[in-house]
DNA sequence: GCCGATTTGTCCGTATGTATC
DNA sequence: CGATACATACGGACAAATCGG
């Protein structure tokens, strides 16, 4: 079930750039002779051509075309960019996930906690910790704070699969979109337990934290990852207005 | 000089959000209010607020309105996101900045450095190794490689300056996109001896590798940049499609 | 539950401007 | 200079979601 036109253009054409149909820094056919073989207006093929650009898959030039500079990117542990599960994410990369859940339990936010998550004082949240694990290494520590209200009936046995599935099929919420700050910590007590990190080796971990919201506008979710330092990458595509 | 209608409302529309003009969770007007008042058309404003929508300052909710999602976010002493120069990432946050170029030199790209920075193998590129200060702290390391051939006339001095400013300015080169790639690695003996970390603290940095290219979809420039991790932090907004 | 008004989402056609070749 | 290609802007039409009566 197609949901828009131009979000089939974008995807046909991410296909094609992935699949080398066309060679790194060639050309793409003009938006006219694409118009023509999509059989669509010239708003909704440059609307999709933005998405690419977004992407940081194609360049346009005022004059020239649209430039292919689309680079696979090397093998690698995990990724991240947009919004995606670990699930899916890991699935993408055909590795072998597994989480644990480590705590579940119930919270009413603190002073302090509500400095940190964003959520108002003595809200009651869920919060999880769970670790992550890709073909048996323990990768991430996560640390969740759900709005309890907005996520009735969440249960250990889900978190151990994916929240995201049950929030998005069960609950039928809309995620929309997700702020997130990336920084350095040194390594904790808790880090140290379950990542199985030497700190001879690596004393700090890569830490995303995210505050998440869904199409109700209400902040549904914070979340603390904590990642073991040589299996993180976070790409990112910047494009000057 | 004003370049464009959408992206002058853009930059109305997000100042006023910036000085709380609409408290948070708060509907901005509607479209049909927001053209009336621009004067402008249906595509030209939702265009201004689709760019609010990808920096994480509104959301957009049909039947309902655009809510104002936007938080200050913390005093913090160095932010990045978008693509800017250290001089006016640290004018932003008012701080005292400075560069000392430690090496300014040619060099002929060998088999490894061409996998690292993706130029092609022999290609002639100055390499730069620059220190940024933040009130007299030394914050970043930053080693850079640009094609020669893309900015003639290169010199030491520039560079203690800002090489961005003078790509834009002197050289008129339009700076485009830039793919980065975020990592966390072990201190290098140079990090040590420029950042003056303490390998008892910290023994790790952040690690922001980019490759930026120009408007005539020439890859210019491969930059890594390696940051104290106490004083880093890597803004993102994700939008689910 | 229905209906109409409001609001955002998608799509189209067209006109004009600007950069490149 | 003209042809081509992307960039901006407008106006109109219909769809989908929401809300109030």
């Amino acid at each position: 079930m197609p949901k828009s036109i131009y979000e089939d253009i974008y995807k046909d054409l991410k296909q094609k750039i992935e699949n080398n149909t066309f060679s790194y820094q060639e050309l793409l056919p003009s938006e006219n002779s694409l118009i023509q073989t999509y059989g669509c207006s010239r708003n909704t093929l440059r609307r999709a051509v933005g998405l690419l650009v977004n992407d940081g898959y194609v360049q346009t030039m005022q004059g020239k075309g649209v430039r292919n500079i689309y680079q696979p990117s090397e093998q690698t542990a995990f990724t991240i960019g947009e919004i995606e599960t670990f699930k899916e994410s890991s699935a993408r990369n055909g590795q072998n996930a597994y989480t644990h859940v480590a705590l579940f339990t119930e919270l009413c936010i603190n002073k302090k906690q509500a400095e940190i998550t964003g959520f108002a004082e003595n809200t009651i949240v869920y919060y999880i910790q769970r670790i992550h694990y890709l073909d048996d290494k323990p990768l991430i520590v996560n640390h969740n704070y759900f709005l309890k209200e907005a996520v009735p009936g969440l249960t250990k046995e889900i978190a151990g699969e994916s929240i995201y599935e049950y929030l998005e099929k069960e609950l039928h919420m809309t995620i929309v979109n997700s702020k997130r700050i990336m920084t350095v910590e040194k390594v904790t007590e808790i880090d140290e337990k379950y990542l199985q990190l030497n700190t001879n080796d690596y004393n700090c971990v890569a830490v995303v934290s995210s505050q998440t919201y869904n199409s109700d506008g209400v902040m549904f979710e914070y979340t603390q990852s904590r990642h073991r330092p040589d299996y993180f990458r976070f790409y990112d595509n910047a494009v000057r207005k």
